[in-house]
DNA sequence: ATCGAAAATCGACGATAATCGATAAATCAA
DNA sequence: TTGATTTATCGATTATCGTCGATTTTCGAT
């Protein structure tokens, strides 16, 4: 039971879905997320920061938002975090035909 | 000869697939698009307003930027501008899956 | 306890983007 | 031509976002 109104999606799961492709919607992010996924073990930020020549603010800050829709997972060691890719996230990633059919946003942000 | 690199994906592919996201990082675009999948049918823009309930110069300018997409298609009849779905523009946009593998950028925004 | 290294947070700035109201442009009818 | 209707564009305001430098926090080693 989902399309068969003549409606707009409301707001609420516009702006859910809108927070999902924002996580997308910036180069230096999707550098990152590009980087992780190449390299398949975990980098610390120090690592990131270099491959990719931004700032260590600025890293971090990119970071912090791809972990929370679930793009990438965290693990500390001492005084270092270790980021890397998390699959099954970037599986359950809405498709743009999701969004236009009115499907229902995918489980939860935060996958495993 | 894609992803066995080790560094980022280059900064001009990974702005094309930004450009992408940031067409469906906006809720009130999300609904526009929305509306416009669930009646099959062209919409003039007066009708987007009152279905959406956003003002006039704001439909018209989302209408703009999905157009430049090309996920919807004008066709002007008088003085009306309707617009409709473009369902071959829908199915082409990349997945996460394409972003994080380093896939080439899909062909040409405006598909059709 | 002190120091050094690594990452996160803070504050500020500039740029971008969303929204609105008003105006302009285009089209058709009278 | 004049007027009415529909859409696009313009100008301004506001909010959001990306970036940086500096500071703070956390942790391990000495």
């Amino acid at each position: 039971m989902n399309g068969e109104e003549k409606g707009p999606l409301p707001r609420a799961e516009a702006e859910e879905y809108a927070s999902w492709f924002k996580a997308l919607a910036d180069a230096t992010r999707i550098q990152i997320v590009s980087l992780l996924a190449r390299r398949r073990e975990p980098m610390s930020v120090g690592e990131i920061v270099t491959a990719s020549g931004v700032g260590q603010s600025t890293v971090s800050h990119h970071l912090k938002i791809l972990a929370e829709v679930g793009f990438v997972l965290v693990e500390r060691q001492g005084t270092s975090a270790f980021y890397r890719i998390n699959d099954s996230c970037v599986s359950c990633f809405p498709t743009a035909a999701d969004v236009v059919m009115g499907n229902p946003v995918p489980a939860a942000p935060v996958c495993e």
